[in-house]
DNA sequence: AAGGCGTGGCT
DNA sequence: TAGCCAAGCCT
């Protein structure tokens, strides 16, 4: 009926799909909900399914229609969301939400172009959620399915320049009928066997149809560009404790860790200026190195419990668990 | 349109 | 260990 590799595919998928707490089992008639289909993946958006499944569980929990997510305080979204990383898909999450229910009645859009539209919804994730949740045919392309195809066509052309011969590739490849589970079935191919380093090529489902395989390069595949190497920054951060209260603030609604809660620190550069909140004796307690998508970060831990009127952040009783990693770690210095 | 944007696990 | 990498989006 299709080409024998979609078909290869999709046997391979009915017995060797993972059971995971978002999807629906394969072949299985009941359908899917959109906002469960959504919220996860938005999380597993460069992020591993590992990482994901705790907050998926916590979120569906304090919030399991998107009603309930819309409707929730942007603080408690945030902090739900700390140490997941990417923070603006948090951000764009709470207002995806609230578009949906005032502008949608509740309920997400069924097509890829009207899913586009709303925010931290990309090409990706609007062709896997009309293919997935409303089983409409559409081209789902993310890291995996770039290297299945550049593998399985031997596409030697380096990324991003490869990707509309992968996405021809793609096309031509996906089903009309469950393309959800075609979808998903490249994916987790592309997760546990046709993986970047070491891919188990004798446990594939397509080796018999794989050029990059036959030419014995799938493992080179797909060629990337080399990556610049991240520069070194340094800083100082303020952890001012009066009682059970620390200082804190809310970090700027945009950039680098937008939105979220943190302790008052001082630029990261070359040569950072010393720049604490009150004046006071600081004490040193040592450091916190941390590394961004961009930059590695060494922080210099300051504290104290003298008084004083800080100049920004707001004294107030802390829950480690809504502090971004790099905050966590520093709280985790001094406690 | 190229770069900003997190984190933890793996090798 | 230090780098590489993961179900991308936004500007």
């Amino acid at each position: 009926m299709y080409d024998r590799r979609t078909d290869a595919l999709r046997d391979w998928y009915a017995t060797q799909a993972r059971d995971l707490p978002w999807r629906v089992p394969p072949g299985s008639d009941t359908v899917p909900d959109p906002y469960r289909i959504w919220l996860s993946e938005v999380m597993l958006q460069q992020t591993t399914v590992a990482a994901v499944k705790a907050y998926f569980a916590r979120f569906t929990t304090l919030w399991p229609t998107v009603r309930d997510l819309a409707a929730a305080e942007d603080t408690d979204v945030m902090a739900a969301w700390a140490g997941l990383g990417y923070y603006a898909r948090a951000r764009n999450l709470l207002k995806c939400a609230r578009a949906v229910v005032a502008d949608h009645d509740g309920q997400f859009p069924e097509s890829e172009t009207d899913l586009l539209t709303l925010p931290g919804i990309g090409p990706y994730t609007a062709a896997a959620i009309a293919s997935i949740a409303f089983q409409t045919r559409a081209v789902v392309v993310d890291g995996n399915v770039e290297r299945v195809m550049a593998r399985l066509g031997a596409i030697e052309t380096p990324l991003p320049a490869a990707k509309p011969q992968i996405r021809v590739l793609a096309d031509l490849l996906t089903p009309d009928e469950r393309p959800g589970d075609h979808a998903q079935a490249v994916m987790d191919l592309g997760a546990t066997i046709c993986t970047p380093k070491s891919p188990a090529c004798f446990l594939c489902p397509l080796r018999d149809d794989c050029a990059a395989l036959k030419l014995d390069i799938a493992e080179c595949l797909p060629r990337k560009m080399p990556k610049a190497a991240k520069p070194e920054r340094r800083g100082y951060v303020y952890l001012a404790r009066r009682g059970k209260t620390w200082l804190v603030e809310t970090r700027a609604p945009k950039g680098l860790l937008g939105g979220m809660l943190a302790f008052p620190t001082s630029d990261w550069s070359d040569r950072p200026i010393p720049a604490a909140p009150f004046d006071a004796h600081w004490q040193e307690r040592g450091e916190v190195r941390h590394t961004f998508t961009h930059f590695h970060l060494t922080l210099k831990v300051l504290t104290t419990m003298a008084p004083g009127n800080p100049d920004r952040g707001r004294f107030e009783a802390l829950d480690p668990d809504a502090l971004p990693t790099l905050f966590a770690k520093a709280h985790k210095l001094v406690t």
